[in-house]
DNA sequence: CGATCGCTGCGTATGCGATACGCTAATTAG
DNA sequence: CTAATTAGCGTATCGCATACGCAGCGATCG
């Protein structure tokens, strides 16, 4: 996944007025991939698997889509081509908190997307629609737009980097699950008395947590500066 | 890479007294094959590739590592096998600024280990005590230990959410080239403006920028909850 | 109204990557 | 020296992405 052109992410398919008429089309082949991500994991998303679900033949696809690094960006990006999951909110920090949170779930709804969205990529038109939808909530409601931009940027970085722990399902004890052995125990003196279950409940609302010291932080920067 | 055994990465490998002693090692193969990742990326290891650098036959890499996935967490617990990137600090602010500057320049000098960091895995033994020193320092600074956890992954988060974009090279200027088409600066009003030249400057020190937000918003937790 | 063109559907072939199996070689314990 | 034990690795298999070329279907043109 390099960081080659990749126009296609942006390129308008006209419908062609001569030949014969495609029973496939993009959007059809990229959502069947999206689901049989969410449902049986990134890596069971083939070019054969998603014919068959198609009905079609494999190399059909290659009618569509150029290949499957590119397949990867479509879905990616089409994620982010539905409606903005950002309700209207009055100031700057709940507009952020939302956001945070609308995030998360996205990103819960479609754990593949974690891993693509952290690798090198382009941006594409639904990323950028919602970057762009975001930033002009935060300016609506009198956030200067440069800051706007690196607040959006900073909550996405940690959101995107909390939800991943979050999926293993028992939060951070699985993690954790060698202290069991008292030789590690002993091996990490520090990590151990934190692996008890009260310290597990604390865990719990780490997202929350972590997300409410980010926007700690922007207010300070805000209040500071201003 | 689903979350399975893997105790390799904890199993200690007590030399065999008897047969023939091995010429290969885990440790080399894994070293090997972190410094094809650095230079080729990491898709470029492949255990064809990887026997070619060692000198040896394919199929004797298995008698070293169980297999490929195995292999890429061998990589990236072997990165925090080394010493701690943290120099000693005598406030838990400068020590968390300083580990996650550390953090940044690993994540900066291998960056397929972003996208293996960010994907759902066991933690392993270099990591542990990576985790395990840094709650040290802090807590020899006198932050509480629950606290210190939360902090620390709430660093982490940011760090690895935000060294993935720094990569492109060109900062954000990269992403948004697309905003060279009038077209799409009227599709997007809000983003338009900042990718101007000033704007991109501003960037230039967004890590820092953003990691001062998330140390802000610790040091006003810890103010107002004391 | 039929020839032709432009496009889609897709079977086949190729090549690469991971890895199971089993043979051979190198040591050392007895 | 012989048996036990472990490393090195050639070969075969299987899954997957994808290049190539042919065949079918509608629309357009003579």
């Amino acid at each position: 996944m390099g960081t080659g052109d990749y126009e296609l992410l942006w390129g308008e398919a006209d419908r062609p007025a001569r030949g014969r008429p495609a029973g496939l089309s993009r959007e059809r082949i990229v959502a069947e991939a999206v689901a049989i991500a969410d449902t049986e994991g990134l890596q069971k998303v083939s070019m054969k698997h998603l014919a068959e679900r198609l009905g079609s033949g494999v190399m059909s696809l290659y009618r569509h889509v150029p290949g499957k690094d590119e397949l990867v960006l479509l879905m990616y990006d089409s994620l982010m081509a539905g409606p903005l999951p950002l309700p209207d909110a009055d100031t700057w920090r709940e507009t952020l908190r939302l956001w945070g949170f609308g995030v998360r779930e996205l990103f819960t709804t479609h754990p593949w997307a974690i891993v693509v969205g952290t690798a090198e990529r382009p941006m594409g038109p639904g990323e950028a629609g919602w970057v762009d939808a975001v930033i002009g909530r935060l300016t609506a409601v009198g956030m200067p737009p440069e800051l706007a931009l690196v607040s959006v940027l900073t909550v996405d970085c940690f959101v995107l980097g909390a939800v991943r722990p979050e999926l293993g399902g028992g939060g951070e004890a699985d993690l954790f699950q060698f202290l069991a052995d008292p030789a590690m125990r002993a091996r990490f003196p520090n990590l151990a008395p934190l692996a008890s279950s009260e310290s597990d409940a604390a865990m719990g609302d780490y997202f929350a947590f972590g997300l409410e010291r980010v926007l700690d932080g922007l207010e300070h920067h805000i209040e500071t500066s201003a």
